[in-house]
DNA sequence: ATTCCTATTTATAAATC
DNA sequence: TGATTTATAAATAGGAA
Protein backbone atom coordinates (compact mmCIF):
# COMPACT_ATOMS: atom_id res chain seq x y z
CA UNK A 1 0.00 0.00 0.00
CA UNK A 2 1.64 3.15 -0.92
CA UNK A 3 3.64 4.67 -4.06
CA UNK A 4 4.78 1.46 -5.33
CA UNK A 5 4.17 -2.41 -4.39
CA UNK A 6 6.82 -4.22 -2.78
CA UNK A 7 7.72 -7.39 -2.24
CA UNK A 8 7.26 -9.40 1.03
CA UNK A 9 11.06 -10.30 2.16
CA UNK A 10 13.54 -8.93 4.51
CA UNK A 11 14.50 -5.04 4.00
CA UNK A 12 18.25 -4.47 3.63
CA UNK A 13 18.58 -1.00 3.96
CA UNK A 14 18.54 -0.39 7.63
CA UNK A 15 17.00 3.20 7.01
CA UNK A 16 13.80 1.93 5.04
CA UNK A 17 13.73 -1.08 7.32
CA UNK A 18 13.34 0.82 10.62
CA UNK A 19 10.69 3.09 8.92
CA UNK A 20 8.89 0.70 7.56
CA UNK A 21 8.75 -1.35 10.68
CA UNK A 22 7.96 1.62 13.11
CA UNK A 23 4.82 2.40 10.25
CA UNK A 24 3.36 -1.20 9.91
CA UNK A 25 4.29 -1.61 13.73
CA UNK A 26 1.25 1.06 14.55
CA UNK A 27 -0.47 -0.26 11.71
CA UNK A 28 -0.52 -3.83 13.47
CA UNK A 29 -1.13 -2.48 16.99
CA UNK A 30 -4.21 -0.83 15.87
CA UNK A 31 -5.44 -3.75 14.15
CA UNK A 32 -4.82 -5.70 17.13
CA UNK A 33 -6.83 -3.56 19.34
CA UNK A 34 -9.47 -3.07 16.84
CA UNK A 35 -9.92 -7.02 16.49
CA UNK A 36 -9.93 -7.05 20.45
CA UNK A 37 -12.83 -4.56 20.21
CA UNK A 38 -14.90 -5.46 17.54
CA UNK A 39 -14.84 -9.32 18.43
CA UNK A 40 -14.69 -9.42 22.02
CA UNK A 41 -11.47 -11.42 21.69
CA UNK A 42 -8.77 -11.83 23.80
CA UNK A 43 -5.62 -10.25 22.37
CA UNK A 44 -1.72 -10.63 23.25
CA UNK A 45 0.85 -9.34 20.80
CA UNK A 46 4.44 -9.04 21.22
CA UNK A 47 7.31 -7.74 19.04
CA UNK A 48 11.09 -7.40 19.42
CA UNK A 49 12.72 -5.08 16.56
CA UNK A 50 15.36 -6.49 14.74
CA UNK A 51 17.46 -4.06 17.27
CA UNK A 52 15.97 -5.63 20.40
CA UNK A 53 12.98 -3.55 21.29
CA UNK A 54 9.99 -4.54 22.65
CA UNK A 55 6.53 -3.34 22.36
CA UNK A 56 3.52 -5.28 22.99
CA UNK A 57 -0.17 -5.29 23.24
CA UNK A 58 -2.53 -6.61 25.30
CA UNK A 59 -6.44 -6.86 25.58
CA UNK A 60 -8.53 -6.16 28.50
CA UNK A 61 -7.80 -9.18 30.85
CA UNK A 62 -3.99 -8.21 30.46
CA UNK A 63 -1.03 -10.07 29.18
CA UNK A 64 -0.08 -12.27 32.02
CA UNK A 65 -3.77 -13.59 32.41
CA UNK A 66 -2.88 -14.09 28.19
CA UNK A 67 0.09 -15.94 28.30
CA UNK A 68 -1.19 -18.29 31.35
CA UNK A 69 -4.39 -18.78 29.40
CA UNK A 70 -2.19 -19.73 25.99
CA UNK A 71 0.03 -21.88 28.31
CA UNK A 72 -2.90 -24.22 29.37
CA UNK A 73 -4.67 -24.17 26.51
CA UNK A 74 -1.48 -25.62 24.98
CA UNK A 75 -1.05 -28.24 28.03
CA UNK A 76 -4.62 -29.18 27.20
CA UNK A 77 -3.64 -30.07 23.97
CA UNK A 78 -0.11 -32.38 25.79
CA UNK A 79 2.57 -31.42 23.49
CA UNK A 80 4.04 -28.99 21.44
CA UNK A 81 2.41 -29.43 18.06
CA UNK A 82 4.41 -27.14 16.00
CA UNK A 83 6.34 -24.22 17.46
CA UNK A 84 6.27 -22.27 14.60
CA UNK A 85 2.70 -23.03 13.54
CA UNK A 86 0.80 -20.13 12.03
CA UNK A 87 -2.50 -21.69 13.89
CA UNK A 88 -2.45 -24.77 15.77
CA UNK A 89 -4.52 -25.15 18.98
CA UNK A 90 -8.27 -25.27 18.67
CA UNK A 91 -10.44 -26.16 21.96
CA UNK A 92 -11.98 -30.04 21.57
CA UNK A 93 -16.00 -28.63 21.47
CA UNK A 94 -16.26 -27.09 18.24
CA UNK A 95 -18.86 -23.96 18.69
CA UNK A 96 -21.94 -23.75 17.35
CA UNK A 97 -21.75 -20.51 15.57
CA UNK B 1 -12.66 -0.27 4.77
CA UNK B 2 -15.55 -1.55 3.40
CA UNK B 3 -19.20 -1.02 1.46
CA UNK B 4 -19.56 1.26 4.87
CA UNK B 5 -17.60 3.13 7.52
CA UNK B 6 -17.78 0.90 11.10
CA UNK B 7 -17.39 2.41 14.77
CA UNK B 8 -14.65 0.60 16.69
CA UNK B 9 -16.90 -1.02 19.72
CA UNK B 10 -18.41 -4.67 20.11
CA UNK B 11 -20.45 -5.86 17.46
CA UNK B 12 -23.47 -7.43 19.13
CA UNK B 13 -24.88 -9.23 16.66
CA UNK B 14 -23.02 -12.68 17.32
CA UNK B 15 -23.16 -14.00 13.13
CA UNK B 16 -21.69 -10.67 12.22
CA UNK B 17 -18.99 -10.76 14.92
CA UNK B 18 -18.16 -13.81 14.24
CA UNK B 19 -17.81 -13.14 10.51
CA UNK B 20 -15.43 -10.22 11.00
CA UNK B 21 -14.07 -12.21 13.51
CA UNK B 22 -12.82 -14.36 10.94
CA UNK B 23 -11.96 -11.93 8.17
CA UNK B 24 -10.18 -9.31 10.70
CA UNK B 25 -7.84 -12.29 12.24
CA UNK B 26 -6.62 -13.63 9.02
CA UNK B 27 -5.71 -10.02 7.99
CA UNK B 28 -4.17 -9.22 11.10
CA UNK B 29 -1.99 -12.66 11.14
CA UNK B 30 -0.83 -11.86 7.91
CA UNK B 31 -0.10 -8.54 8.92
CA UNK B 32 1.85 -9.88 11.96
CA UNK B 33 3.80 -12.21 9.24
CA UNK B 34 4.36 -9.43 6.84
CA UNK B 35 6.09 -7.75 9.83
CA UNK B 36 8.28 -10.10 11.01
CA UNK B 37 9.68 -10.91 7.54
CA UNK B 38 10.20 -7.08 6.06
CA UNK B 39 11.66 -6.04 8.97
CA UNK B 40 13.17 -8.96 10.78
CA UNK B 41 11.40 -9.14 13.56
CA UNK B 42 10.72 -11.61 16.29
CA UNK B 43 6.87 -11.59 17.09
CA UNK B 44 3.94 -13.49 18.51
CA UNK B 45 0.13 -13.39 18.63
CA UNK B 46 -1.92 -15.06 20.62
CA UNK B 47 -5.77 -14.56 19.74
CA UNK B 48 -8.34 -16.11 21.75
CA UNK B 49 -11.97 -16.09 20.05
CA UNK B 50 -15.01 -14.73 22.12
CA UNK B 51 -15.95 -18.54 22.07
CA UNK B 52 -12.51 -19.77 23.04
CA UNK B 53 -10.94 -20.80 20.01
CA UNK B 54 -7.42 -20.32 20.08
CA UNK B 55 -5.25 -19.12 16.97
CA UNK B 56 -1.35 -17.91 17.17
CA UNK B 57 1.33 -17.12 14.97
CA UNK B 58 4.92 -16.69 15.84
CA UNK B 59 7.87 -15.77 13.71
CA UNK B 60 10.57 -18.32 12.73
CA UNK B 61 12.39 -18.12 16.84
CA UNK B 62 9.17 -19.48 17.78
CA UNK B 63 6.54 -19.13 20.29
CA UNK B 64 8.01 -20.78 23.21
CA UNK B 65 11.16 -18.82 22.81
CA UNK B 66 9.40 -15.36 21.96
CA UNK B 67 7.22 -16.12 24.97
CA UNK B 68 11.10 -16.57 27.23
CA UNK B 69 12.13 -13.80 25.94
CA UNK B 70 9.35 -11.46 26.91
CA UNK B 71 9.62 -12.95 30.18
CA UNK B 72 12.98 -12.04 30.46
CA UNK B 73 12.92 -8.60 29.19
CA UNK B 74 9.94 -7.54 31.99
CA UNK B 75 11.85 -9.07 34.54
CA UNK B 76 15.00 -7.01 33.97
CA UNK B 77 12.68 -4.08 33.79
CA UNK B 78 11.45 -5.38 37.83
CA UNK B 79 7.83 -4.77 37.93
CA UNK B 80 5.28 -5.01 35.63
CA UNK B 81 4.46 -1.48 34.15
CA UNK B 82 1.17 -1.67 33.30
CA UNK B 83 -0.92 -4.77 32.23
CA UNK B 84 -3.21 -3.43 29.72
CA UNK B 85 -0.36 -1.17 28.50
CA UNK B 86 -0.27 -0.97 24.76
CA UNK B 87 3.16 -0.15 24.31
CA UNK B 88 5.20 -0.39 27.08
CA UNK B 89 8.56 -1.94 28.16
CA UNK B 90 11.87 -0.60 26.07
CA UNK B 91 15.05 -1.34 26.85
CA UNK B 92 17.42 0.55 28.24
CA UNK B 93 19.90 1.15 25.46
CA UNK B 94 18.59 3.11 22.73
CA UNK B 95 19.75 2.12 18.95
CA UNK B 96 21.76 4.21 16.71
CA UNK B 97 18.95 3.50 14.21
C1' DA C 1 -18.02 -21.40 8.75
C1' DT C 2 -15.65 -19.87 4.62
C1' DT C 3 -15.37 -17.78 0.05
C1' DC C 4 -16.28 -14.77 -3.85
C1' DC C 5 -17.50 -10.11 -5.31
C1' DT C 6 -16.49 -4.88 -5.22
C1' DA C 7 -17.36 -0.28 -3.50
C1' DT C 8 -15.03 2.14 -0.02
C1' DT C 9 -12.26 2.88 3.58
C1' DT C 10 -7.51 2.30 5.35
C1' DA C 11 -2.84 1.48 5.46
C1' DT C 12 1.32 2.81 3.81
C1' DA C 13 5.60 3.42 0.17
C1' DA C 14 7.76 7.28 -1.46
C1' DA C 15 8.46 11.77 -1.55
C1' DT C 16 8.81 15.95 0.88
C1' DC C 17 9.10 19.16 4.61
C1' DT D 1 15.95 11.51 11.99
C1' DG D 2 11.23 12.39 12.53
C1' DA D 3 6.62 14.36 11.10
C1' DT D 4 3.57 15.29 7.09
C1' DT D 5 1.77 14.63 2.51
C1' DT D 6 -0.21 12.05 -1.21
C1' DA D 7 -0.64 8.58 -4.69
C1' DT D 8 -1.50 3.72 -4.62
C1' DA D 9 -1.81 -0.82 -2.90
C1' DA D 10 -4.47 -3.51 0.42
C1' DA D 11 -7.89 -4.64 3.65
C1' DT D 12 -12.51 -5.27 4.46
C1' DA D 13 -17.98 -4.21 5.20
C1' DG D 14 -21.91 -5.72 3.27
C1' DG D 15 -24.14 -8.85 0.42
C1' DA D 16 -24.72 -13.24 -1.80
C1' DA D 17 -23.92 -18.14 -2.57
Amino acid sequence: MGRGKIVIERIDNPTNRQVTFSKRRGGLMKKARELAILCDADLALIVFSSTGRLYDFASSSGMEAILERYQEAKEEHYGVLNPTSEQSVQNREPETN
